[in-house]
DNA sequence: CACAATTTTGGAGTGACTGCAAGTTGGATA
DNA sequence: TATCCAACTTGCAGTCACTCCAAAATTGTG
């Protein structure tokens, strides 16, 4: 059997909770929305709803192992003989075109981002999720250069590159909160993202 | 006349509540000490803990914002004609020396290490800090190479250099914390900065 | 059907933090 | 010096995230 009953009750159970609690804080803000109204919403109790999630921000950020993971996936898929920061920049671009979520945030004005912003526990989650995208890219890096474990160059390359999306996408950020139209932003974003990934390649040696 | 006696006490007060807690927190660590217990030994209520700090996580912070400012000294400071990046070598390779704490953490080993480390909170915090350590190194760089309000160039600029030295800092504990002396920890970091300077220098163009 | 394992729940805490109203104190003024 | 205002401190009551525990309720198994 692939899944009994009781499993596929908790599968519903979390989703639902999740679920609704997106939903609430999405519509009046991650502040202004208890835990006690999450549950009350879900029909569980509070103690239900830490059974499934350890904290409150776990319950807006169920997919966040996803965004982790994203980096190490466009090393993966890279095409064969591609450098790494050419690849990084090649689906950066991509991901402007097709104004792609993922990276650090969607195209900066739609709920979810607001609702990350308004809230200091969320943004500093957020922080946390780039520490450990560094991370995980870093390791992926290590194994596909075969570094040496203590070598620090993956460590460092890693950094590097995702400072450079994560500003990027700051920068469109910025500027959808500034009331600048999409068809504004994408062309300036992506020639920002030339300059910041030639900056990368080329290194800070003349400054 | 320079300071009342109203001001004087405020001070005083501020300052015994501050130093109180950073005593406690060292000896027991930040989570198992409470705000009343830091009331009660400073002998003044707790609402009046919370008047000085308007978080818990302050009352350790104290003087992040030496910490904060650092970067910049390193960029005015510089020697004439000096290169930014070579700036923050030099620095960087002399605070080795000196075993100096502004950059990210001290040797890691010690007390106050130890307290940053198992707070989940507290790491937060320090998280946060050197957000605002590149944002300021950012402006700052601005300024300095008189970029136009946008440019990206001293934004990312800036992350890169406060990655490399935070990388370094972070692999110095990590050794610190693995039980390795002081004497081996040295020299190899030292290398490893100059192998990292060079990164940044050079850029990740052939990986 | 009964028994065991797992989940759910209620209830009673703890601890950070807020808001308010009532003291208390320092300093300026009459 | 007496007085009064503003700033500072305090106690109290409350909110909210989160924890611990023991008592139901539910589900899978023999």
């Amino acid at each position: 059997m692939a899944e009994g009953l009781r499993e596929r009750k908790k599968r519903e159970t979390r989703e639902r909770i999740s679920d609704i609690a997106t939903g609430l804080f999405l519509a009046r803000g991650f502040d202004n929305v208890t835990v006690a109204e999450v549950a009350r919403a879900a029909d569980v109790s509070v103690n239900t709803v830490f059974n499934y999630f350890s904290t409150k921000e776990d319950l807006f950020a169920d997919r966040y192992d996803l965004v982790v993971d994203l980096p190490q996936q466009v090393l993966r898929e890279r095409g064969p003989g591609e450098g790494v920061v050419r690849a990084f920049r090649r689906d950066y671009l991509g991901a402007i075109e097709t104004r792609d979520w993922r990276y650090g945030l969607n195209a900066g004005n739609d709920a979810f981002s607001r609702v990350i912003n308004d809230s200091p526990a969320l943004t500093a989650r957020l922080r946390d999720v780039h520490l450990q995208r560094e991370q995980g890219l870093a390791r992926a890096l290590a194994g596909e250069l075969g570094a040496d474990p203590g070598d620090l160059v993956p460590r460092v390359a890693a950094a590097q590159i995702l400072a450079v999306t994560r500003i990027l996408s700051e920068r469109a950020q910025a500027m959808t909160l500034a009331g600048e139209p999409w068809e504004r932003i994408g062309p300036l974003l992506t020639a920002q993202a030339h300059q910041a990934f030639d900056l990368l390649e080329n290194g800070l040696g003349d400054l």
